[in-house]
RNA sequence: GGGCGGUUGGCGCAGAUGGUUAGCGCGCAACGUUGACAUCGUUGAGGUCACAGGUUCGAAUCCUGUACCGCCCACCA
């Protein structure tokens, strides 16, 4: 015992054996088949990415779910890579060089391009170093990253295909543009917000009925104008339209009148369309095609033209009145109110909260915007993807998101999945500019909406290589499309793109088919739209089968106020400071303990204590077994040696073991990871620790105690070993008999023929009994040297007969010197009583008995016990209940009750003696 | 506007398909150097399970409604 240290350093260990598992190869997973495949590819972190609380959760789960499928027998692969998240990417780099005074438009997008691989190669894989350090058993010679060649071909092919099977087109359309990114995103990219803006009431004036009044000197007469509200003014010089509900008769009379644009001077018509809501501000909107949905198709359905007035970085364009050309969106809206307000065609302004697309990469304010994107067809995707859920193929655990992940694939539109980027894949499109040039999008800043480009008239080849000329025209003019593809566009790949597919070798084949579908995605609810949904459309299609069968979803990683951890907030904990603090297993047991499935988790510093303080029992229990453990006495096998097993502390181990076993697998089948944790940690501390051990220390040296403490601690350390891989295998290096690699070791088997409850109650008796002369010791305070009777009620022999045989039981570990036990029994004067079932339990005082102390707690017991049996008896007198309830029940309330009522019967025969 | 979660002792949480004397961890109180562990042990105090109805022999658990707290979705001009 000398050379094992009383505390667990999870320093040492955890590099030691993360190097030993790798350097043995133990990830590795390759086609094997005569076994089963377990097969988890990870939600790729992006590289950018440091690890947080949320990757610790996420890949601790996943873990788990290897290392206990491996362990039972399954050929368990893990794949693991990175995402090139190109926004999140390319902002990096672009502050890294803004510090150079450099802009990427002045190095090039070739040079540029070469810094991002140069910073890739030098903090890219910093995430995967901090996976590590977690334990986690990914197969890492497989490690894909979604920018590597043969990936970046699938991706291609992908486009190609889909662009071919008219599931990908080009079109002039409103999407969310973020004026800093200086990029299109799709609608799960812009994340709305509530802010608190104003509403702004305009007039804008009819067209003059008579010349004399020019209509820019128009002012506010009434009559002369209409009001119309708005949010955002700025836009207005945009404005094609205005707007009224049909059916609102307040405006009736003037649809299909004109009215002139302040500012702009413009004449636009009122036009009547359903969508409007008379409710609304005015009743009135003006319409503005190229900057707000709602009027995109309002414009579409009236064949009205759109006028793009903003610039890519969000300030005024040439489409404007020059003074307020090239004003950032934001001043311009100060100018046009000021100009109105001098005009007196500013009505009113008042307060509104309205929410707003926000960019989800740098959280400025999206702007809808009209431009030409590349689009996928979801809708025509959606419908197997949601089969596939519907029928139940896929599983979501917990099943509520079905419901959410069901909602949202009723509502598919199309997805924008080009991006004015660089870094990213390339989107495989080829223009020709001669036909290009005839094929005019923008008609001199107006805009006509048809929605889609017909790419043969435009132009257009998409190939995955240069065509070099154009089968249209033959010219040889072709240029590149210069947008690379959305980051999701290539993510949704990942479950079969990261075995190789489409280009595959005879090897990797048999791969995709052994191990694809995949077993499970585990994954955050924030993700489920981006990723999951979209992972499940494109397996549909490119590979006629799900990725994946179960869909884990976890809660989010909170900070004890509830706010989610982020790091502008600065309340985020580190997991690689709570590793080195308290250790990896002590993270992964305590966050593990946390995770009721699919809640939220709330987190601070001093909950991974209990999971230090756990790993810190596991250490000395085990040192202590160690110390004393006879190597060449305990190599049987449990099974064999079962006969020798007699004592009821053994066979009540054993009995405890397997049943914890059983509920410990289920949980980890059905994803109650919280359950599997703390079922395992209440056996091996309050059930092994507390009484086994304990007991098992007076008779150390005898052979079945040998045999057992061995085999539980070993079979217990294969147990915990999914949840707290380091110290688990630094413990089982340690055993006589150990293999290579706990993690390789079998999962223990259940065997049920050791489960007795029997066996269990009867030590829950000896357990009741220790407990009760404890709890009066330590209300009277009473020395060890005091004497302790044991009245078995009559007739009670079996009861007698244990407690006898069990004596030295009681006098271990309740530290009685002078016990007797027997039917016959006198209570002592100076004595206090507890009752537990078919017993009464006198302990001597030393000294005179504070008769009103031991009355008055006698009192309170039978009061206690009154209140419970009074329940139990209501129920007994309840005919309904008799005919009603089952068998079982009324058994078990009629022996609670006798119970109950025996007592009562002895604590008041008892408190006459007082 | 729609949807979803939460509300259980001072704090943080468990309580899958209704029957437990309502549990656990932390904290708190008292005691404790008994052959591993003070990151420990023993004992204890502390809850009408948010509220109001209902279903049921029986509800923390199922249904309806209310109130707070939180999240997600939505083309609130």
């Amino acid at each position: 015992m000398n050379d094992i240290p009383s505390k667990y350093n999870p320093k040492e260990t955890e590099e030691k054996w993360y190097q030993f598992w790798e350097e043995n190869n133990l990830f590795h997973a390759q086609v094997n088949p005569q076994k089963k495949p377990y097969c988890i590819v990870i939600p790729p972190p992006n590289i950018t990415g440091i690890l947080h609380m949320g990757h610790a959760l996420n890949n601790t789960i996943q873990d788990i779910l290897v290392r206990f499928y491996r362990m039972q027998g399954a050929n368990a692969l893990w794949m693991p890579g990175t995402d090139h998240a190109g926004i999140a990417t390319q902002n990096v780099v672009e502050k890294e060089i803004y510090q150079e005074g450099l802009s990427r438009q002045d190095l090039g997008r070739e040079k540029f391009l070469e810094r991002v691989w140069q910073w890739k190669e030098k903090y890219g894989s910093t995430i995967i170093t901090q996976l590590k350090k977690l334990g986690c058993c990914c197969d890492w010679v497989r490690t894909r990253f979604t920018m590597d060649e043969q990936y970046s071909t699938s991706v291609s092919e992908v486009f190609i295909q889909l662009a071919q099977q008219d599931l990908i087109y080009k079109a002039n359309y409103i999407i969310n543009w973020c004026p800093r990114c200086q990029t299109a995103l799709s609608d799960e990219e812009s994340q709305h917000k509530e802010v608190s803006g104003k509403l702004y009431y305009i007039k804008y004036p009819l067209k003059p009925v008579s010349q004399a009044e020019p209509a820019d000197q128009l002012t506010s007469r009434p009559a002369d104008y209409i009001i119309v509200a708005t949010t955002r003014p700025e836009t207005m010089l945009g404005d094609q339209a205005l707007a009224v509900n049909p059916r609102d008769k307040r405006y009736k009379k003037l649809i299909g009148q004109s009215v002139i644009l302040p500012l702009v001077n413009e004449e636009i018509p009122l036009i009547a369309d359903s969508a409007v809501d008379p409710k609304f501000g005015t009743g009135i909107v003006k319409v503005t095609p190229a900057h707000d949905p709602n009027d995109f198709e309002i414009a579409q359905r009236h064949k009205l033209t759109a006028k793009v007035v903003m610039n890519p970085d969000g300030t005024m364009s040439q489409n404007v009145p020059l003074d307020y050309r090239e004003l950032d969106r934001f001043e311009a809206r100060e100018a046009i109110l000021e100009d109105l307000q001098e005009r007196g065609l500013l009505e009113k302004v008042e307060q509104h909260l309205h929410s707003v697309g926000h960019c989800y990469r740098c959280h400025t304010m999206v702007e809808p915007y009209l431009s030409e994107q590349w689009f996928v067809d979801l809708p025509k995707l959606g419908k197997q993807a949601t089969d596939v859920v519907t029928k139940g193929k896929i599983r979501f655990y917990p099943q509520r998101w079905r419901k959410v992940y069901l909602n949202w694939m009723k509502n598919l539109r199309g997805w924008c999945i080009s991006r004015q980027i660089w870094w990213g894949h390339r989107i495989p499109a080829w223009y020709c500019i001669d036909c290009k040039k005839t094929y005019d999008f923008f008609r001199q800043g107006k805009v006509l909406l048809s929605e889609k480009i017909n790419l043969l008239e435009a132009g257009i080849i998409v190939a995955e290589q240069n065509p070099n000329f154009c089968p249209k025209c033959g010219g040889t003019n072709i240029r590149q499309d210069e947008d690379v593809l959305d980051t999701w566009f290539s993510s949704w790949l990942w479950p079969f793109a990261t075995f190789g597919w489409p280009v595959l070798d005879k090897e990797e084949k048999q791969e995709l088919n052994y191990f694809y579908p995949t077993d499970v995605l585990v994954t955050a609810q924030e993700i489920i739209f981006f990723w999951v949904a979209r992972m499940i459309m494109a397996g549909m299609y490119f590979m006629k089968e799900i990725p994946f069968r179960d869909v884990y979803i976890h809660g989010t990683v909170r900070d004890i106020t509830g706010t989610k951890m982020s790091k502008s907030l600065g309340n985020i904990i580190d997991p690689l400071e709570i590793i080195t603090q308290y250790g990896c297993d002590a993270l992964r047991f305590s966050i593990i303990s946390l995770v009721a499935t699919g809640q939220d988790v709330f987190l601070s510093r001093e909950r991974f204590e209990s999971g230090r303080n756990f790993a810190n029992k596991i250490w000395n229990a085990s040192r202590f077994i160690l110390s004393n453990l006879d190597k060449q006495k305990v190599g049987v096998d449990l099974c064999l040696f079962a006969n020798s097993i007699t004592e009821l502390k053994d066979k009540w181990i054993l009995s405890r073991f397997y049943q914890t076993l059983d509920s410990v697998t289920k949980a980890l089948k059905n994803y109650r990871f919280n359950d599997a944790a703390k079922t395992a940690y209440e056996f091996f501390w309050h059930e092994f620790c507390d009484w086994y051990i304990e007991l098992a220390k007076k008779t150390i040296s005898s052979d079945p105690t040998q045999v057992i403490l061995y085999k539980m601690l070993e079979k217990s350390l294969r147990m915990l070993h999914p949840v707290m891989p380091f110290i688990t295998e630094e413990l089982w290096q340690n055993l006589p008999h150990a293999g290579k690699s706990i993690m390789v070791s079998n999962w223990p088997h259940l065997q049920k023929q050791f489960i007795d409850k029997k066996i269990d109650r009867q030590m829950e008796l000896i357990i009741s009994c220790i407990t009760a002369i404890r709890n009066i010791r330590s209300v009277w305070e009473i020395s060890p040297a005091a004497k302790v009777k044991v009245k078995i009620s009559t007739g009670k022999a079996a009861v007698e007969k244990l407690l006898k045989s069990h004596s030295a039981y009681l006098q271990d570990l309740a530290k009685i010197e002078d016990l007797e036990i027997g039917q016959n029994l006198k209570r002592p004067k100076s004595s206090a009583v507890a009752v537990i079932p078919n017993a009464e339990i006198f302990v001597c005082l030393a000294g005179a008995i504070d008769v009103e102390k031991e009355a008055a707690r006698l009192k309170q017991k039978i009061k206690d016990l009154e209140n419970i049996l009074r329940n139990s008896a209501k129920k007994l007198n309840n005919k309904q209940f008799l005919t009603r309830a089952p068998e079982a029940v009324i058994r078990q309330t009629k022996e609670k009750n006798a119970q109950l009522k025996e007592s009562i019967r002895k604590l008041k025969d008892n408190l006459k003696g007082f």
